[in-house]
DNA sequence: CTTCAGGGACCGG
DNA sequence: CCGGTCCCTGAA
């Protein structure tokens, strides 16, 4: 399948550090949440998509449904954010699914983006089934039903010190309260409960989990970002709760692609 | 070798 | 609300 996306870069988009499903081989990325998929963009435009997977589903997973444009535009509000929207050209953000964000943030606490996806892939190797799609070979994402069935004592091969109880905390709610069928309330009452899940990672939930474009995650470079560019918007003390709520209130329902915007111009620049 | 930060959360006070 | 503590890894 030949997707025609323009404004896209699927580079960008999944090596940005929001993703936990999807993995680079070469040219290509693969993933395997529900189904084996492959795809890559050669020519830097057209997005060749192999697997048993619709043109719904990809674009469900890519985010590339948003109507980027518009929400350029509504969020550019000044010279800083316009820097970052101009410098994150082809960015979207993913849509990971419910678990698969949930388990990825819960691994994040504390941890870089490559120890993160190390994490998720022993695991997957561990857990997940085998899969294939013209020629790739694929280990599915870990389900929740094979870590909770698997014991607690089963993670301790992964050391993932603190995070260990955090992760079959994350495993038990999911099967013993069937999370990811609940009402959109429910889930974030339910995903609060779980240990290892405060109010960053609810967000980061929200955001890469949920496709909810208004949550505005604040990690260790987004604080430095507002820091340093925003903190005349907040009233205040600068805790996690009065930096969101003024971000959002500033940049609106399109918040999430500002976060992101701001989290990959000031990363990858390391402005501090 | 030691020190410290990395997409924080929990617990006790 | 606040400060100390938690596990592990890799960079400095």
């Amino acid at each position: 399948m030949l997707l025609k996306v323009p404004n896209f870069s699927l580079e960008k988009t999944l090596s940005l550090g929001q993703t936990f499903v999807w993995d680079r081989d070469g040219n290509y990325w693969t993933s395997y949440v529900d189904k084996p998929v492959l795809v890559s963009q050669i020519d830097g435009k057209n997005l060749e998509v192999f697997g048993n997977v619709t043109s719904a589903e990809i674009s469900k997973m890519l985010g590339l449904n948003d109507r980027i444009d518009d929400i350029n535009a509504e969020i550019d509000k000044d010279s800083t954010i316009d820097r970052a929207i101009n410098f994150s050209t082809g960015v979207r953000i993913v849509d990971d699914g419910l678990w698969p964000a949930t388990l990825g943030f819960v691994l994040s606490i504390q941890s870089n983006v490559p120890l993160i996806l190390r994490r998720i892939k022993a695991m997957s190797m561990f857990y997940g089934d085998k899969g294939e799609t013209n020629g790739f070979r694929l280990y599915k994402f870990p389900s929740y039903e094979r870590i909770f069935n698997g014991g607690e004592e089963a993670l301790q091969r992964f050391k993932l010190g603190f995070r260990k109880e955090f992760v079959f905390s994350a495993a038990r709610a999911f099967v013993e309260r069937d999370i990811a069928n609940l009402g959109k309330k429910d889930v974030e009452a339910e995903l609060l409960k779980i240990k290892g899940v405060g109010e960053k990672v609810l967000d980061c939930i929200r955001l890469y989990g949920m496709h909810e474009l208004s949550s505005f995650p604040i990690d260790v470079w987004i604080r430095r970002a507002v820091t340093r560019e925003y903190s005349h918007l907040i009233k205040g003390k600068d805790t996690y709760r009065n930096m969101r709520d003024a971000m959002v209130g500033y940049f609106g329902r399109y918040s999430g692609y500002a976060q992101a915007y701001l989290y990959n111009y000031f990363r990858l620049n390391k402005i501090k």
